[in-house]
DNA sequence: AATAACACTTGCATGTTATGGAATTGGAGG
DNA sequence: CCTCCAATTCCATAACATGCAAGTGTTATT
């Protein structure tokens, strides 16, 4: 929304793609003037819009109450998306395996504008568990696979996204201190892996872990999330290199071969 | 896309949807000459389309190969999605149950687009087996799921379905005839449930039964399918009660109350 | 190495068409 | 019955999406 628009690009069409993003899971029943006033729009200009979103299905309408949801066009959508993500398929037998090793919830995460994604979860069989929403995305500067993932991109993007706002407090523990955090993000470099305590939920410990591709770049992070409560501190020194470990594997079918353990193979600078 | 248009919508906003529906399974990357030739519209259009609909993450680009292919954004709008769709959830578990029992492929099928549409899958355990693509459509003419959908939908809708086109001919035994399938519906009907031989797939046989919500109106099918090798008769006389009493439980869960078991409920006109 | 073929990008003039405003209809609540 | 708010419809206007054509770049072909 404040992102710089580039030369070539339609207004109109924008709009439309600002009222899908207006529905969220919080708020997935929106009306016309609803909408209208949220995104500062002109009513007949979003009924016009919802008009033809619900034609190709990208919103279907209540008839009785009138209010649109997000259609299952964007479902079938998704799963195109879902499927042609390489690294799902091969994270996902690792992730299966660190899962019952460790017996808590495993997830994969991507970067997404800016955010973390988590686009691969196994939820840990215990009663207290980190439950995870697909496709929710949380920011970089906080949490295990936040860091990973901020840690490995070009130093230039790395100053913009700490700098670009004040860095948003999510947990207890968050590192809101952009300094603090350039700091930590070496650590993460050297050490080839991430753990927060509370930085986005509290009670929540996370481990995370870098996926490479077969150019070195980290596309991905592999994290493993529960309750402080069973992340002992033998716990936690046992789950580190079975993170790193699935990183790892997950990498090298992706093609990256990791002739040099001891090196840091810094992410490949776009 | 042979569709009526409705009074009140907008061009433009067609066509980038046009563009994004473009992409599929099969055709990932695509390039912008190639879509401009595929939906027969000026390249200079299909460029500033995409270069919007990246800005907000709907495609992105391969810097490689210059190419195109869906974006995260559709894969986190299509998880908002899947979230809200209520069925799916008291769906899952009696899923479950019902693929233990059967050992087979089960699915929740729902109509979108005049087609159905798969929007929950457990798949069996044995070596050979419906392997399903969650989103992909296939026409409701043709397969058990799609008859019980068809069946259950207001008679002008129907015949609309059967005579918009030559049906498809999609697998050995696809009924093409109107006529017969209206027959086969009335059956489908009156039955509770419809099986299939091979009528969308060479070698598959699917059992499915209705799902209906509070009101009585069908708004999915739960489906069995597996090859014909381990459809026996004694199989599928097994597997059709099993296949009704599971879309019965689903449906109570949505608040369907089933007084009069013998007797046809029709599904709710529009 | 030269040239052709093709894809993407850009600029600009044009008129199509998306837009805002205002008026109308419809439903819910007091 | 009246009030309020939401959705819908109409219409005049000019904003801006569009097509065309030229420009750049890359890959294939000779």
């Amino acid at each position: 929304m404040v992102e710089q628009k580039p030369q070539y690009y339609i207004q109109s069409l924008q709009s439309a793609l600002d009222v899908l993003e207006a529905f969220s899971l919080k708020e997935k029943n929106l009306g016309i003037s609803e909408i209208s006033r949220k995104l500062d729009m002109n009513k007949s200009r979003v009924h016009r819009i919802l008009v033809t979103l619900e034609n190709s299905g990208y919103v279907t309408r209540n008839d009785e109450t009138q209010k649109y949801r997000l259609g299952l066009k964007l479902f079938q959508l998704g799963h195109i998306v879902e499927e042609q993500m390489e690294v799902r398929h091969f994270a996902f037998p690792v992730m299966q395996k660190l899962a019952l090793e460790t017996q808590e919830t495993v997830n994969l995460n991507v970067i997404h504008d800016g955010k973390r994604m988590s686009v691969e979860k196994i939820e840990s069989p215990h009663e207290i568990r980190q439950a995870v929403e697909l496709g929710k995305t949380l920011p970089l500067h906080s949490g295990a696979p936040g860091k990973v993932l901020l840690a490995n991109l070009p130093e230039n993007r790395i100053n913009e996204i700490l700098h670009q706002a004040k860095l948003k407090v999510m947990g207890p523990r968050t590192i809101t201190d952009p300094d603090q955090l350039i700091k930590e993000l070496k650590k993460v470099r050297e050490l080839g892996y991430s753990v927060s305590f509370e930085e986005t939920y509290l009670g929540a410990v996370s481990i995370a872990a870098p996926v490479r591709d077969f150019s070195g770049k980290v596309i991905a992070a592999i994290s493993i999330t529960g309750p402080v409560s069973r992340f002992s501190k033998e716990n936690i020194e046992r789950f580190i290199p079975l993170a790193i470990q699935a990183g790892r594997v997950i990498s090298q079918a992706l093609g990256y071969s990791d002739r040099n353990e001891n090196n840091i193979t810094p992410g490949k600078p776009e």
